[in-house]
DNA sequence: TTTACTGATTTGTGATCACAAATGGGGTAT
DNA sequence: ATACCCCATTTGTGATCACAAATCAGTAAA
């Protein structure tokens, strides 16, 4: 989910095992677990990989979050107090404090990290869900991207989303969300 | 997905793995790999049983399933010709005969049918597998009501939804798939 | 009748192993 | 230089096992 492992590197049953020191059998839950939501896929010999993403997908799959992420940010608008928006500004700067020190998986998480503490106020446990697991395919895609991304400033529509919500805006909000996510989409695709 | 398990019913690894004739290993990834999806829930001791899900999940799932499948079905409009439609007809007959039969598992199993045939024709897989998530999800709690429905009539908005296909009608398929899920929600909350 | 306890049984977990298939590299032939 | 082939090694799969925790039934006490 957050970029750790790049698009097409693959995985092997014993070298996690080994990297967690644990047997067999537990990395191979863990694999599998994460192939069943689409983190990781297998090849028909069963081989694992981190998912080398076609653009088609790129763009099903920011669809998909646009879809889950403003219906999940119109639910958490009516429950969104100060705190949580003071809390939303302090990640925001700690996405800028990643972004300048060129932290790709940094960025990365603490951009979810945003999202997510605003979703979690939804209290839609299944949707958040379900946007987690689209960012989980999207992990290797976006470190790949980023990656190469130099000095890019914070995200622009997050700004807009925080003052939508200090103002109970509700289109605003579903339009900054969307915004948001579809230039994460533009970056990916460039 | 299919309801064949009911809310509640529980699944042991060795009886999984005795129904199948396999040992524990391949029974026991099955079940990870539909837990990780949702579609069985762990217990904290490590049992798994099929969700019972609250009145809350339940209107969360039919949210998920409204947006996801009305993105779907108006994806695959462009792409449908007549022998879809035609297709679509012929397995809507086929929950009408369902019904007659008082056949809970086989009406749902052609119900999905009827959506999956449909929104294959968007060519999004990672929206299409989404849906699918959510239906495995809700597979026991329907399964739980329409075996307690008698002599319900065929889906009125599948009507509307081949109508709207055929007219090329955007706006009337979106509506009619999006009334079909609320309709199938308020009878899992009835 | 209900509650509490106890021992037998069931159940999930992690580990290990044998085996077949796939992979990758080095050498040979064209 | 390129394509092909062959063999050592890696890798996933399914099976089995030991063990601790949880569950359940049956009994006894209140």
């Amino acid at each position: 989910m957050h970029g750790e492992l790049g698009p097409g590197q693959t995985l092997t049953l014993r070298g996690v095992a080994a990297e967690f020191d644990v047997s067999m059998t537990p990395a191979r839950e863990a694999i599998r677990r994460l192939s069943a939501e689409g983190a990781l896929s297998v090849s028909s010999s069963g081989r694992v990989s981190a998912p080398e993403l076609t653009a088609d997908r790129i763009e099903e799959l920011a669809a998909l979050r646009s879809l889950i992420e403003v219906e999940l940010s119109s639910r958490a608008l009516p429950r969104a107090h100060m705190a949580l928006i003071e809390r939303l500004y302090t990640i925001n700067n700690r996405i800028s404090e990643q972004i300048a020190k060129h932290d790709a998986v940094g960025y990365i998480r603490a951009n979810l990290e945003f999202h997510r503490t605003l979703y979690l106020r939804a209290q839609a446990p299944a949707m958040l869900a379900m946007a987690e697991t689209v960012w989980l395919q999207l992990g290797p895609t976006m470190r790949a991207r980023y990656g190469k991304l130099q000095s890019k400033e914070a995200p622009r529509y997050h700004r807009l989303i925080m003052s939508a919500l200090k103002a109970g805006d509700e289109p605003g909000l579903r339009l900054a969300v969307r915004s948001d996510v579809t230039q994460g989409l533009k970056v990916l695709l460039a």
